[in-house]
RNA sequence: GGCCCGCUAGCUCAAUUGGCAGAGCAACGGAUUCUUAAUCCGUGUGUUCUGGGUUCGAUUCCCAGGCGGGUCACCA
């Protein structure tokens, strides 16, 4: 017994302990290498609908997670990747030794292969009648109960396997976070988008707004930051002659935890020379329909949290009109940082006005916006302040040909034409050190490497980040990104 | 990090205005050859998160800590 099991809880392992032993005396294996199954608990319920044959058999394997004994048969149920399958166990079919093995021997848990032929039961249910039954591995410990199920938050993030094994919309929700995965890279694939991989460990970060983790390079004698974004990576690769590049991949930001934010994110970042802002906002909207459409047949997202119609074209407000509707603001009438500011904390948005007009922007947005946005919609032209990456718009240099992508509340795409001017560009990240210089820890840093490459010529390019997270977690119905997050990171127990 | 809430059996939850800790499921023993949260009979398995304090007595009250949840701040 490790130091973990409480010493109470070996009364209900000792037991099937004693089982193992005595699997093991007479002669079985409780932990074989293999079995040959012939069907999935699906396949094998499809084959008999199906009706080719009369009495199919077949051989299926899974956890045993019901047993219901009634003295010489017993009825249960094994769960595998596909679903679950009801097996009929009989005396008089098994033969008596090995009925009795079975009774005395198997607990729910364990895992078993079993094969025989398939009917229909007088309540409807397709079951296999059992022939013979093989341990495939037995289990120690029980699981949570049957008809709760697992709903400690932290057990269920901790021990995520019991929580898969209890719950099928938990397995649900990890299978289409998969599906939206690789119907993006279908879709960009399809639109010869290449997939590349760039690095994690980088000397510099940069491409976001956010505090980077930090290790150490030992051979290389200095500190390295785990990525925040891949986009000056990507850029690099445009400016090589790669039109149109994506990365599905982890950033890691040093920021706080909540419903929205993990510090572990995956992303999906794409770049496509000769096309602006209005373009991935097409992009964006056809991912996500035909994501939602792949899962649910149509681009409505219909769950228990909301209902969002991701049809195109999704609406679209600007970020002036976003804040002059909310506050009757114009922010137009405040250029620099102190006097929006000031307007601010009339509607509680207090921001220090050190760190720069942007800054205070962002907040009203952040704040008095965002969390009203039920329906899919683009905030679009953000001042330039807020997005040092972005190219000025051709007819307001104030703001930028930037947009963002939002839905019940929550912010999931980040979009613009990217600022390929690099006189422009060293402009902006000067001003960006004047705000780190002014406290602001998450402004970005001036990197040479990067404004190298793009004084060698950059072409037009539209851009394009879309958080899988918390797409998955619209998509899914979920209000907490724990939810689609198979292992969040928790606090360690000592 | 601040504030608020929670932590009781393997799981889901009760209860104790400070006085022997209790249900269902699971488990264990028995009955049952068509069950579906099977049913029927019997058995309660516990460091009430941890450490202090107050008290004749603490699971309950107080303090500190741990872990979790919510919220605020920061970020996507």
């Amino acid at each position: 017994m490790d130091s973990e099991t409480p010493r109470h809880a070996e009364n209900l392992v000792a037991p099937r302990l004693a089982k193992l032993d005595r699997l093991r005396d007479i002669g079985i294996d409780p932990f074989p290498h293999n079995f040959e199954r012939t069907h999935t608990s699906a396949g094998a319920l499809s084959e008999f609908e199906e009706g080719k044959e009369d009495s199919p058999v077949c051989s299926v394997a899974g956890r045993l997670v019901r047993f219901n004994r009634m003295g010489k048969s017993a009825f249960v149920h094994i769960q595998d990747g596909a679903g679950r399958i009801q097996l009929y166990l009989q005396k008089n079919v098994l033969g008596e030794e090995q009925f009795k093995r079975f009774l005395d021997l198997f607990d729910i848990g364990d895992f078993l292969g079993a094969s025989g032929t398939l009917f229909r039961t007088r309540t409807g249910e397709v079951t296999v009648r059992v022939e013979s039954l093989h341990m495939l591995s037995k289990s120690l410990r029980p699981l949570p109960e049957k008809f709760h199920g697992l709903s400690d938050h932290e057990t269920r993030y901790r021990q995520r396997y019991l929580d898969l094994i209890a719950g099928s919309e938990v397995r649900r929700t990890f299978r289409m976070r998969t599906v939206i995965i690789s119907e993006i890279r279908r879709i960009l694939d399809g639109r010869g988008y290449l997939e590349v991989e760039t690095p994690i460990l980088q000397p510099l970060y940069g491409g976001g707004s956010a505090r980077p983790f930090v290790t150490h390079y030992n051979v290389l004698g200095r500190d390295f930051y785990l990525r925040i974004a891949d986009e000056l990576y990507l850029k690099r690769l445009i400016i090589g002659g790669f039109d149109k590049v994506y990365e599905i991949s982890k950033d890691f930001r040093n920021e706080g935890i909540d419903r929205t934010h993990s510090p572990e994110l995956t992303m999906l970042e794409c770049y496509e020379a000769y096309v602006d802002y209005e373009e991935i906002m097409r992009l964006t909207e056809s991912i996500v329909a035909q994501v939602a459409t792949k899962i649910y047949g149509t681009p409505v997202v219909d769950t228990e949290a909301w209902r969002l119609d991701f049809t195109p074209p999704w609406r679209r407000i600007s970020f002036s009109d976003a804040i002059r509707h909310q506050t009757g603001l114009d922010i137009d009438d405040y250029p620099d940082a102190a006097g929006i500011a000031e307007a601010a904390a009339q509607f509680g948005v207090i921001v220090d006005p050190d760190l720069g007009r942007g800054k205070v922007l962002d907040s009203l947005l952040e704040k008095l916006v965002n969390p009203l946005v039920e329906e899919p919609t683009f905030i679009v032209d953000y001042p330039v302040e807020t997005s040092p990456l972005a190219k000025r718009r051709v007819d307001d240099e104030r703001y930028a040909a930037r947009f963002e992508a939002m839905a019940a509340g929550i912010k999931f795409a980040n979009a613009f034409s990217e600022l390929n001017d690099p006189l422009d560009q060293r402009k902006r990240f000067e001003e960006q050190a004047q705000a780190r210089a002014a406290g602001d820890e998450e402004a970005q840093v001036l990197d040479e490497d990067f404004l190298l490459a793009m004084e060698h010529g950059m072409p037009p390019t539209g851009g394009l980040g879309i958080g899988i997270d918390r797409l998955t977690m619209l998509l899914t119905g979920h209000r907490n990104i724990r939810e689609v997050i198979l292992f969040p990171q928790l606090r360690t127990k000592n």
